[in-house]
DNA sequence: GCCAACGTTGGC
DNA sequence: GCCAACGTTGGC
């Protein structure tokens, strides 16, 4: 069974044109410092889940491609890279606390912006909808992604 | 830049 | 374990 989750990026840092060009549209999903995020990668993540590849603190923040699962966890070097903003003093190497998937982007779509997602009664529920929600992963429901497919069709 | 909402930290 | 203070996220 296909699992789908929603993956932000910042633009400035990734977007979806940076994972189209980077070789085999791979990008190592770097930077996530939220336990819950985390816990998605690590517990729901299998390789070959759909991922809407989200754009967020950015002038039109929206969906603005399709990507899947790629890899399975492993630890993100990030935390170990004291010149790095995502570094953590308190990782181990021997006992990483941050986590990584690689992520293939498959195609760029037309923006998905907000405003559009929030017009849509079949997405209330979208987590990513709901009020005060920050988290940077969140899984998405079959039923959601099927509405959101046949908005970008 | 503002601010709502949420997560984390640390004193007790 | 509680909870106030603080930091971060992210849309506007």
């Amino acid at each position: 069974m296909p699992q789908y989750w929603l993956m932000k990026s910042e633009p400035d840092e990734v977007s979806i044109d940076d994972a189209l060009a980077a070789p085999d549209a791979t990008v190592a999903w770097t930077g996530v410092r939220n336990y819950q995020a985390r816990n998605f990668m690590r517990d729901g993540m299998k390789v070959g889940d759909g991922v809407l590849f989200y754009h967020s603190s950015c002038p039109e923040p929206g969906i603005a491609g399709i990507a899947r699962v790629a890899s399975g966890i492993k630890p993100d070097p990030t935390q170990f890279d004291a010149k790095s903003p995502y570094y953590d003093a308190g990782a181990k190497k021997e006992d990483p606390r941050w986590l990584l998937v690689d992520v293939q982007a498959v195609r760029k779509t037309r923006l998905l912006a907000l405003p559009e997602l929030r017009a849509k009664p079949e997405l209330a529920d979208l987590i990513i909808l709901r009020k005060g929600n920050r988290l940077s992963i969140t899984p998405v429901e079959p039923a959601h992604w099927k509405v959101i497919e046949k908005m970008l069709a």
